[in-house]
RNA sequence: GGAGGGGUACCCAAGCGGUCAACGGGAGCAGACUGUAAAUCUGCCGGCUUACGCCUUCGUAGGUUCGAAUCCUACCCCCUCCA
């Protein structure tokens, strides 16, 4: 018997799990808790968990329960590198293959709803960012204005500008990165999407806050909770090291930016920390937004529904013989 | 007690006779999202309305004026200084 056909139809067979839901509703505590007791291993979804150092800000699980129960994609790189959807899918589909050939369920754990996407809907075949290029372009647009940079894109690759904003820096500026970098037109390579996840079976569920004021109440006792738990001074003794700037996408996640912005005295910290809550809500509501449009995805109720998952999961569990 | 400064929509804040439902910003709500995504961007944002439009707003009560958030008077509250 080959080897690819000796593991391929097994794998067929074990399911992916996906738990996600908006910041601060519970979903790594979920995750946890049924990974102590059934044979799935949780996958981070998480763009700010994967760096090293930022976890008070980041509800980072303890290091010794992440270890103990098989963590993945989390510290898995430095502050002052920038992880990307990109890595996202190929770190991802490497921890599910493991866990698959463990005779495991991988359980996808996280809120970063573009990586979600991209791991299931598939990435086109697009080039990794180029900081050189980008200071390159930044550059071009300090002197002309992101809607002179919008023009060039029209021309280079109309059917992209057409959809992009004028105003939306980042997207501009990748959409004439691929140009450069390919010769090729974002929206052409677009085309040739193609999905990493195909032909596995794949079981959804979103945790959604029942209410709205309840959950930003929420959201903001848990920032003064890390507040209290040290977050300053983890945020200062990355603003220490030096090499790190607002402009890092570590730095930019929720909370550190605000605290960062505090350190290089822009604020105070009690506005810092208003920010920071008001970002906090701002990311959960997007991540709303993105949960809404999934249709294949079911609605648990963070407070009440998690014995009865707990229950569905390992029924399922039991059946695929696990 | 006296001298100034100020009270504008959820918050901050501009306006200082008509072009004001009232510049900006924040918050909020909704949406977009293909290698920065905890990012970036868009729309709405007094009430009613799909819209045209109508109604009620600029501390309170009066007044001047064809017309006031804008001018006058009184009163209430806040801040600074003198006492």
């Amino acid at each position: 018997m080959a080897l690819p056909r000796a593991g391929r139809p097994a794998e067929l067979q074990v399911p992916v799990y996906l738990l996600t839901g908006p910041t601060g509703t519970g979903k790594s505590d979920w995750g946890i808790r049924l990974a102590q007791v059934a044979p799935v291993e949780i996958v981070s979804v998480d763009s700010a968990l994967v760096y090293r150092g930022l976890d008070i800000g980041t509800a980072k699980p303890a290091r010794e329960l992440r270890e103990r129960l098989a963590h993945h994609l989390i510290d898995i790189c430095d502050p002052a590198e920038s992880y990307s959807a990109g890595r996202f899918v190929a770190d991802a589909m490497a921890a599910i293959g493991a866990i698959h050939a463990r005779r495991r369920v991988p359980l996808l754990v996280g809120g970063t709803m573009l990586y979600l996407r991209a791991l299931l809907k598939g990435l086109a075949p697009l080039p990794q960012g180029s900081a050189q290029l980008r200071r390159e372009i930044d550059e071009w647009a300090a002197r002309s204005g992101w809607p002179a940079l919008h023009g060039e894109l029209a021309r280079l690759d109309p059917e992209s500008a057409a959809r992009i904003n004028p105003n939306d820096s980042q997207r501009i500026q990748r959409a004439l990165e691929v140009c450069r970098t390919t010769g090729r037109r974002l929206s052409e390579l677009q085309r040739e999407t193609a999905s990493p996840l195909a032909g596995m079976p794949l079981r959804a569920w979103a945790l959604a806050p029942r209410s709205r004021p309840v959950l930003h109440q929420r959201l903001a006792d848990r920032f003064h909770a890390m507040m209290a738990a040290g977050f300053l001074d983890e945020v200062r003794s990355l603003h220490r090291r030096g090499d790190l700037t607002a402009s890092h996408s570590s730095m930019r996640a929720v909370g550190y930016r605000q605290l960062w912005a505090h350190l290089e005295g822009e604020c105070s910290l009690s506005e810092a920390v208003e920010r920071g809550i008001a970002a906090t809500r701002q990311l959960a509501k997007r991540q709303m937004t993105w949960m809404r449009a999934e249709t294949a995805t079911r609605w648990l109720d963070p407070e009440t529904d998690e014995l009865s998952w707990n229950r569905d999961v390992h029924h399922e569990l039991s059946q695929l013989g696990l």
